[in-house]
RNA sequence: GCGAGCGUGGCGAAAUUGGCAGACGCGCCGGACUUAGGAUCCGGUGGGCAACCAUGCAGGUUCAAGUCCUGUCGCUCGCACCA
């Protein structure tokens, strides 16, 4: 069978059939089934790429043939800075070079033979897609969930632009890596901490990994403690106290010191003129500093004396206000207490400042070793003495909100998103500045605000839509005068944040979605895609969803009901794949040798689907092997007139069956190409077996081929017409296991004495654990390991072991 | 540092959730068919001559442990001054 050919061939009938084509009134309940959107980046596609695309379908298909009207759309995640930087390097447009990638990607898709209904494609690049991104951003903007504000955000210095949080790591940038630094800009900013602890609650009912719901609650960082007003000694201006934030009120009256964030707005009001060089000095050191520097948890903890004082409000006691780096402004009030005594942090400094360090809380088995930061019994307390921590840390709150100096409060670690980028190729911002009017929206009806094509993007920190005057020029909405275009684009993760709302409904041009559409096919039933996204895109589009079922476009709150990350592709040698290491195995060649079923079989057999593993050649030929075995046998008996009476291979077949639903829904693809290869060896072992009956073989194969279709599409539809099928394999339900050909008439039993294998036993099949003793004893195996000896204790387990227990 | 996960033949991996460890495949060995075989088909294949020994290592629970518990080593990932 040449492959290639009969792949063409099946892709052609496939297509002119329109057999992939969605149809929602279809019989069978939805099932979405989506994977994450494909960059489409200069290169063809990847092994990680065949890795999620084919195996997802493969899974869809699946449903299908098992009687679920499956949707399984595909688009393009288009915008972005690697086409941009491309750009710049080449001089090719951002938009010409992802048009021809897109051509190229989609072509290769189509070839994979998804059943992918391609009359929803999208790309988020083009004007009637971020029309409706930008219309995301207007809805979001009426209901004070996108903001502006001077703070400081992450600047990458390579890409020219502000990066988001979830974009930063280790300190570096996400995409090239380059050292992030801190600077003072003005942003637009999605209120995603309003959503903290929704996003933090729905996250238990999500059939997603563990880890990665784990992450998600990292990243949230719910952190429930209290307030402490600390009133300053001396008034300055109207600063007349700082407020900390706490999860250990009970070690309150442990408190030496109070530290202000390097950042901290009152510490050039608060500092005394004594003090000032030298806080100044640090204040300005501490600014130089990167992330990484700053971040690092081996630092020394290092500060300043700010002259100042303030009262502890539990104990009426003067402690003095530091300035430290080790107290992050954008975390808490960017204030905390020093209890030197319970805090590794504090205890460090306390001991570099010879300050003193006062004990508050005894461990519970006379643990005395400072720092001592476990739970224990408040000590030196005043009224609390003998408190739990637990306890105690509420009664000093509540108290301390008797006071007016404090109270319950609860903290998030994560931050608001930042959304602005200072370059070309993204989705316009949709606001105009006006000097009388100041910041205000685009109107919906003026959407989209389109990206100018002909603009000089050399980056240089600033927007390249700022020096394209044809773009900026605008008169304002409100007043009617001249105003100026906002000139930053949108973080692509926005483009990414809410594009499965728009497969079901794609060319939609009154609305970003249908919303009768999208209640009836959303959530996505089932999302695959890399575990890489878990606190960026896969946090975005929850939030994002969660925005628009409050504002009432959608009834569900979930985006995504069940989510399955595949492993990653490893080069033979063990390592990531990568061109500097000269380990990427490509998939075109292995396609033109072995056909893309093979292929997806090879990926499917060979590893565990979410662990992913090193790239094997041999692991293809062996699949390659298989194919061939199956149909060797299809070419023997296809003339045959099929027959189900003779039954030798019944119990195998239907095992088969029974297994391969089993695992194939549970993403257990290695072990139902395993199932399937034992079925084929019983075959071959049949076929050499005397009482062979070519008529019954043919039975067999049909029901084999059905059932390995969703594995080896176009395979499986070459055989299954070979074999007298006269419709699409995919248009065939799936094979149903007999549970009566399972059931054996006797069964084989191990026999231990003393827990040690003896013999086997064969006894009849369904027997109580009394019966199956008695049978068992009276055999001649056992009497003869036996030798004699008389069981003091005998285990049953019916239909597996016996163990006899002697002395 | 904290948290999670993983560690099984020469290799990729299975193991019905505490019940015959190594399914399936690669590789290797042998046989058949062949002028030939890197095609195909059939058989064998954890170690050890054996009793037995084997799931990173050391203990424990149990009639029974890859699976549960304790400790330990190694690898991977995530978080990392979050008060």
């Amino acid at each position: 069978m040449n492959h290639n050919e009969i792949e063409r061939k099946w892709q052609g009938i496939w297509n002119d059939t329109g057999i992939n084509t969605f149809d929602d009134k279809a019989k069978g309940d939805k099932h979405y089934v989506l994977e994450m959107l494909p960059y489409p980046s200069g290169a063809k596609l990847h092994m990680g790429h065949w890795y999620n695309y084919g195996i997802a379908d493969s899974y869809a298909r699946f449903m299908r043939m098992n009687g679920k009207n499956v949707f399984q759309p595909m688009g393009f995640d288009a915008f972005g800075l690697p086409a941009e930087n491309y750009a710049i390097k080449t001089g090719v447009h951002p938009k010409d070079s992802t048009d021809v990638n897109i051509a190229t990607m989609e072509r290769q898709l189509r070839d994979m033979g998804t059943m992918v209904d391609w009359n929803h494609e999208f790309r988020t690049c083009a004007p009637d897609y971020y029309k409706w991104t930008q219309w995301l951003f207007l809805q979001l903007y009426k209901n004070g969930l996108a903001y502006q504000k001077k703070a400081p955000v992450n600047f990458c210095p390579s890409c020219q632009t502000v990066i988001a949080n979830e974009q930063v790591v280790d300190g570096k940038c996400e995409r090239c890596k380059t050292e992030v630094v801190r600077k003072e800009m003005t942003q637009w900013f999605f209120k995603i901490t309003d959503y903290a602890e929704k996003l933090l609650n729905g996250i238990d009912a999500l059939d997603w990994p563990e880890k990665t719901k784990t992450m998600q609650r990292n990243w949230i960082g719910k952190s429930v403690g209290g307030e402490v007003i600390f009133d300053l000694v001396k008034l300055v201006g109207d600063i007349k106290s700082i407020t900390v934030f706490t999860t250990r009120a009970d070690t309150l009256f442990g408190v030496t010191y109070v530290v202000l964030a390097p950042e901290h707005p009152y510490v050039s009001a608060i500092v005394t003129d004594e003090q000032r060089a030298a806080v100044d000095a640090y204040v300005a050191q501490a600014a130089k500093q990167s992330e990484i520097e700053r971040t690092s948890t081996s630092k020394d903890k290092t500060g300043v004396f700010t002259g100042a004082y303030c009262i502890n409000p539990i104990n009426g006691e003067k402690v003095p206000v530091y300035v430290a780096d080790y107290c992050l402004s954008t975390y808490g009030t960017g204030a905390v207490m020093g209890v030197a005594a319970h805090d590794t942090r504090d205890y460090a400094f306390a001991l570099k400042n010879n300050m003193p360090i006062k004990r508050v809380i005894c461990g519970k088995n006379g643990n005395d070793e400072l720092p001592f930061t476990e739970y224990g019994v408040m000590t030196n307390s005043g009224e609390f003495d003998g408190l739990t921590s637990d306890k105690g840390k509420i009664a000093v709150l509540e108290k301390l909100a008797k006071l007016g100096h404090g109270g319950k409060k609860t903290n998030y670690r994560m931050r608001d998103w930042s959304v602005s980028r200072q370059r070309y190729w993204g989705a316009p911002i949709p606001m105009i500045y006006c000097d009388r009017c100041g910041a205000v929206p685009v109107p919906e009806k003026d959407l989209p605000v389109t990206l100018p094509y002909d603009v000089n993007f050399t980056p240089d920190g600033k927007s390249p839509l700022a020096r394209c005057e044809e773009f900026t020029k605008t008169v304002c909405p409100v007043c009617g005068k001249p105003s100026r275009r906002e000139s930053d684009t949108l973080d692509t993760f926005v483009c990414s944040s809410w594009y499965y709302l728009r497969y079901p409904d794609a060319h939609n041009d009154k609305a970003p979605f249908d919303k009768k559409t999208v209640n009836k096919m959303l959530p996505v039933d089932c999302y695959v895609g890399g575990a890489e996204h878990a606190c960026t895109h896969l946090l975005y589009s929850r939030f994002i969803t969660k925005v628009l079922h409050d504002l009432g476009y959608l009834d569900f709150d979930e985006p995504f009901k069940r989510l399955v990350h595949q492993g990653v592709i490893l080069g033979p040698d063990g390592y990531r794949m990568s061109k500097t290491r000269g380990n990427v195995i490509s998939a075109d060649p292995l396609i033109e040798k072995y056909g893309s079923d093979a292929l997806r079989l090879y990926l499917m057999f060979g590893f565990d689907y979410t662990e992913g593993g090193p790239w094997s050649d041999g692991g293809i030929t062996s699949c390659a092997k298989f194919m061939d075995r199956i149909e060797r046998l299809v070419e023997e008996v296809k003339n045959e007139k099929a027959s189900a009476t003779d039954g030798s291979l019944d119990y195998e077949l239907n095992y088969c069956i029974k297994e391969v639903k089993k695992d194939i829904p549970e993403f257990g693809f290695n072990t139902a190409v395993a199932r399937l290869m034992e079925l084929v060896n019983a075959m071959y072992k049949y076929r050499t077996s005397a009482e062979y009956n070519p008529a019954y073989l043919k039975h067999v194969l049909q029901v084999t081929v059905k059932l390995m279709a969703p594995l080896a599409p176009h395979f499986c539809e070459e055989l299954n017409q070979m074999l007298g099928g006269k419709k699409s394999v995919f248009l065939e339900s799936y094979p149903i296991c007999d549970e009566s050909k399972l059931v054996k008439s006797s069964t084989e039993y191990a026999v231990q004495i003393n827990s040690k294998i003896r013999c086997k036993v064969v006894l009849p099949q369904g027997l109580d654990r009394a019966a199956i003793e008695k049978a068992a004893l009276e055999t001649a195996e056992v009497k003869e390991v036996l030798n004699g000896a008389t069981p003091v204790k005998v285990i049953v387990i019916p239909e597996r072991l016996i163990n006899l227990i002697v002395n």
